[in-house]
RNA sequence: GGGCUGUUAGCUCAGUUGGUUUAGAGCAUCACGUCGACAACGUGAGGGUCGCCGGUUCGAGCCCGGCACCGCCCACCA
């Protein structure tokens, strides 16, 4: 079979995934071997790939590919999020472009419709983790609102509840007045903004309307606040003054009248106040901020309400109403201005709470939701982590997890959405309210209730009340507990997931793990870095410069992108996306595919030969490694390999994926390629020696075994183009490998040196590659350069090696550590450059010698230092005396 | 405002307990090259004094103190 000239991926990836999936290597069930499970981080179920993804799941697939290559019952479950108020938001943007508004269904009607939209376009994203080569055990695919899912959802709120931990209260919250719902702190994302401060002017009531029926001129001056919010004045209920503040005393007690309304409002003093903040002034309405909530409770103050759930002004506002909060704010700036109250306006900047779903600003309202009680069940999610009974990578992220759980706040449950898990509570007429898993359940606990009008709560749960159970419940951990797979399978090993979602996610599984099943939910958890552009800007919808995965992989191929996302992701940085790094990886892929071509190229020369070695009984077959000219080549190699291999487990221990990777491909492309397939490369037509072919093959297939993760397609086609194979690489299990031989290693280093010392002084002095040099080595080591003799000749186009013991007159001489090379050729020699260059290397082997002389002069080093740094520094000397003698030598032949 | 990172070649990053021939890699750059695997390539080369200041030490990219800058997280100054 012809190769082609590159290496084409598409139909090879496509028919290489179809051929795993048929086999169902990617399958897991429990049996005698030693698990390693992985859970997959739900994509939201209306997702599609972004590179977000791509970087989590080839990190998940690369440690789950080497964990089946390793001997372990690797089992990656995937599944999707059903993903509240993003889908909800999607399904009621999909009916409106219908002309059907979500307030004229029904809530029946409205999840019939959300289902269908679920099974239409719900899960586009786990068909995209196919093409990315990924391979998680497909029949394990679990949705947050599967049924069983579902009732365990249920089951932990209610009992959550019965013991105490949940609670409805009236409490102020993060109002989305878009998706019309509550929002945790969580998902409130903090934004600088550009906004106006507004001075405004607020009159002083007279102090007693009967014996003052007239305003006084200071009352008209009133008293000035600083607002950024004008629209709410009509909730004031206060204006707060700090008790010490001179300028204020003489006000404490009196009151104001909010502009506009001329509603009377108490002046307040309290030391919540900044003096030097503004005026020092500040008006309270404590329905709509945190802090004048706050106030608001402690003085007994009103509370009015001026906005309406969809953020326009309510019948309360008196003036303006059914306006949007931002254009009431305009007008309203307007108008105050027209009747003299506002003062002046300053241009300030502050952080404004925005949705993380709408990315609208968050509005701060007082609201009856369902709260946990997260100081119950935090304090072992905090140990365990404290602890490193869960490890972090990067361990950084320790702090911040800690912080967080140390002042970890109530969590607001409940979403004013119907696309998610119901909130099983049921209210009588009177507002009794009754928690229990299902009506049914609730009659037969409480039958005084059967005869009652019960109707159930509206809301949903906030989708990380489902998605904290992930870990277990994808083995039905709670709905059958003690089930054969939970049992096996939990805790998972290694979560895998972006570092933004550490409090929404990875806080809230692990105080989930230890409260349900009473252990943690992994051992481990791997932060990956954030996704930017090659500008360093965090990757977004927004900013639209996100590229589209399934094109870059029609485009470059799976593994080449895999490569590109993996070899740019250093352990616990970012990840700088950029093009070229593709590139890169279908480079390598090329670079592979061309060492394939060129090994099979061999086999037919060896089959030739066979043919020949039937009649003639040629010596070209031998098995006796010793006896061959490559046979430094070979055992060098298998060193070689074994020394990576080494660093690879290294540095896959510990999570830093990329430079895995980069040792692998530094590897294959200069050691194997550059360096071994040269060496026993045969000459034009000339036969192959079996040993070579047989090794060089062996090698090829173990250098895929080790890329095999990350690049899970290329090396299964070059596994079965490179020989018949009983297996699936996917499915080989790992060799043990020999330890690398430090001697020889050194000899390879010494060799490659030579090479490229030799090819240097060539190129400098303009002998063309083509032209044979003859070669004269001046060494104490002979024996050693006549193991590599032939294939320093072979490298540096000798056509012929000789050994002497002084120097040759007329040569470029070189000189690697201690031996000295002369290379005479047809070609004049070019004595100007080749001495500026003696010169040059010998001024810097001079200054190299000061510093050594100098440090091994100070007594006080020559004290202090261990031995064997001071033994180092002395051979440092006598190399650089030896060098230097070397290039002085030269210069002399030269004149 | 608090906390946590980081600052090493044009770019992205390694550099393990301070001493391994006066700092390494990939990409990019430059020169030469079409030689029977590979121009999506080969062979070579150039390029940094390790953010700044001070200290500890025989010796600092690495340890200590201060400063500057970048980024992230957290926090209720209108």
């Amino acid at each position: 079979m012809e190769l082609s000239k590159n290496y084409i991926p598409n139909e090879v990836e496509a028919n290489w995934y179809q051929h795993w999936i048929s086999r169902g290597y990617f399958n897991s069930v429990p049996d005698e071997r030693e698990p390693y499970t992985i859970v997959i981080p739900p994509p939201n179920v209306t997702g599609v790939l972004h590179m977000g993804h791509a970087l989590n799941n080839t990190i998940q697939d690369i440690l789950i590919r080497r964990a089946r290559m390793h001997g372990k019952n690797a089992c990656w479950v995937p599944g999707t999020d059903h993903a509240s108020i993003a889908t909800e938001a999607k399904v009621v943007a999909m009916l409106r472009e219908r002309g059907i508004a979500k307030s004229s269904l029904s809530r029946e009607d409205f999840l019939g419709y959300a289902w269908e939209w679920k099974e239409k376009y719900g899960g586009i994203i786990l068909q995209q983790l196919k093409k990315l080569g990924c391979s998680p055990d497909w029949n394990r695919t679990t949705f947050t609102m599967d049924e069983d899912y579902y009732k365990s959802v249920i089951k932990i709120f209610v009992q959550l509840h019965s013991k105490g931990s949940i609670y409805r209260g009236k409490r102020m919250i993060n109002w989305d007045v878009k998706a019309k719902t509550a929002l945790s702190d969580e998902e409130v994302i903090r934004k600088e903004t550009k906004q106006k401060l507004y001075y405004l002017r607020y009159q002083l009531a007279p102090i007693d309307a009967e014996q003052h029926l007239t305003a006084s001129d200071n009352d008209k001056a009133g008293i000035i606040i600083a607002t950024v919010r004008p629209e709410t004045i009509m909730g004031d209920t206060a204006i707060c003054v700090h008790p010490d503040d001179e300028r204020y005393k003489h006000l404490h007690g009196r009151f104001a009248l909010v502009p506009l309304i001329g509603r009377r409002i108490p002046i307040i003093p309290d030391e919540y106040v900044t003096m030097d903040f503004g005026t020092g002034a500040l008006k309270i309405t404590p329905a709509h901020d945190m802090n004048d909530n706050q106030l608001g409770q402690k003085h007994q103050l009103e509370v009015i309400d001026i906005l309406n759930d969809d953020g326009t002004l309510s019948e309360a506002a008196q003036i303006f109403i059914g306006e949007d909060r931002f254009e009431a704010r305009k007008k309203i700036v307007q108008q105050l201005e027209a009747e003299n109250f506002l003062v002046k306006v300053e241009d300030y900047t502050s952080e404004v709470g925005y949705s993380e779903r709408t990315d609208t600003v968050v509005e701060p309202r007082l609201s009856m939701q369902w709260w946990i009680k997260m100081r119950d069940i935090s304090n072992p999610a905090l140990q365990a982590v404290v602890e490193d009974e869960i490890k972090f990578y990067p361990p950084k992220f320790k702090n911040t997890y800690r912080y967080w759980m140390e002042n970890i706040r109530d969590w607001c449950i409940s979403r004013q959405l119907w696309w998610g898990h119901r909130i099983p509570a049921w209210y009588d007429e009177d507002g009794t309210v009754y928690v229990a898993e299902s009506l049914e359940a609730l009659h037969r606990d409480h039958p005084e209730t059967i005869k009652l009008p019960l109707r159930q709560d509206e809301d949903c749960l906030d989708t990380w009340f489902s998605s904290w159970l992930w870990p277990f419940e994808v083995f039905k951990g709670y709905s059958n507990p003690g089930n054969a797979d939970v049992k096996y399978y939990y805790p998972t090993n290694t979560l895998v997931t972006a570092p933004e979602i550490i409090f929404f996610w990875v806080a809230r599984m692990i105080m989930a793990g230890f409260e349900y099943m009473g252990e943690k939910p992994f051992s481990e958890v791997y932060f990956t870095g954030i996704v930017r552009d090659k500008l360093g800007r965090k990757m977004s919808k927004s900013l639209g410069n996100s590229p589209d995965l399934i094109n870059l992989i029609d485009q470059y191929g799976a593994d080449a992108v895999r490569f590109g996302i993996m070899v740019s992701s250093p352990a616990g940085n970012d990840l700088m996306f950029d093009e070229g790094a593709l590139e890169q990886g279908r480079n390598f892929n090329n670079k592979l595919w061309n060492a394939l071509k060129l090994v099979r190229s061999w086999q037919s020369r060896l089959e030739n030969s066979d043919q020949v070695n039937d009649t003639t009984n040629s010596s070209l077959i031998t098995s006796d490694l010793s006896s061959i000219p490559h046979q430094f080549a070979i055992e060098w190699f298998e060193n070689r390999m074994s020394q990576s291999r080494a660093a690879v487990d290294e540095l896959m221990k510990q999570f830093r994926l990329s430079e895995a990777l980069k040792t692998i491909y530094s590897l294959v492309w200069d050691d194997f390629c550059s360096w071994y397939l040269e060496w026993v490369k045969p000459g034009f037509e000339q036969p192959v020696e079996i040993t070579v072919y047989d090794k060089t093959v062996e090698f090829f297939g173990r250098l895929m075994q080790l890329l095999h993760p990350f690049m899970p397609f290329i090396t299964e086609e070059i596994h079965h183009l490179l020989k018949e194979q009983p297996i699936d690489l996917c499915i080989t299990q790992t060799a043990s490998w020999q330890q690398p031989v430090p001697e020889i290693l050194e000899q390879g280093e010494l060799l490659k040196k030579v090479i490229s010392a030799l090819r240097d002084a060539r190129n400098k002095n303009q002998v063309k590659p083509k032209e044979a040099i003859q070669l004269y080595i001046q060494t104490t080591a002979e024996t050693t350069y006549k193991g590599i003799e032939n294939i320093l000749s072979k490298q540096v186009n000798a056509a012929d090696t000789s050994f002497v013991n002084e120097a040759v007159a007329n040569t470029i001489v070189v000189a690697v550590e201690k031996d000295k090379f002369y290379i005479a050729s047809e070609k004049k020699l070019d004595s100007t450059t080749l001495k500026s260059d003696l010169l040059k290397d010998l001024e810097h082997q001079q200054n190299f010698l000061l510093s050594v002389q100098k440090k091994l002069g100070n007594d006080r080093f020559v004290q202090n230092a261990r031995p064997e740094v001071i033994e180092l520094e002395r051979k440092k000397q006598a190399d650089t005396e030896d060098r230097i003698r070397t290039i002085e030598e030269s210069l002399a032949g030269l004149n």
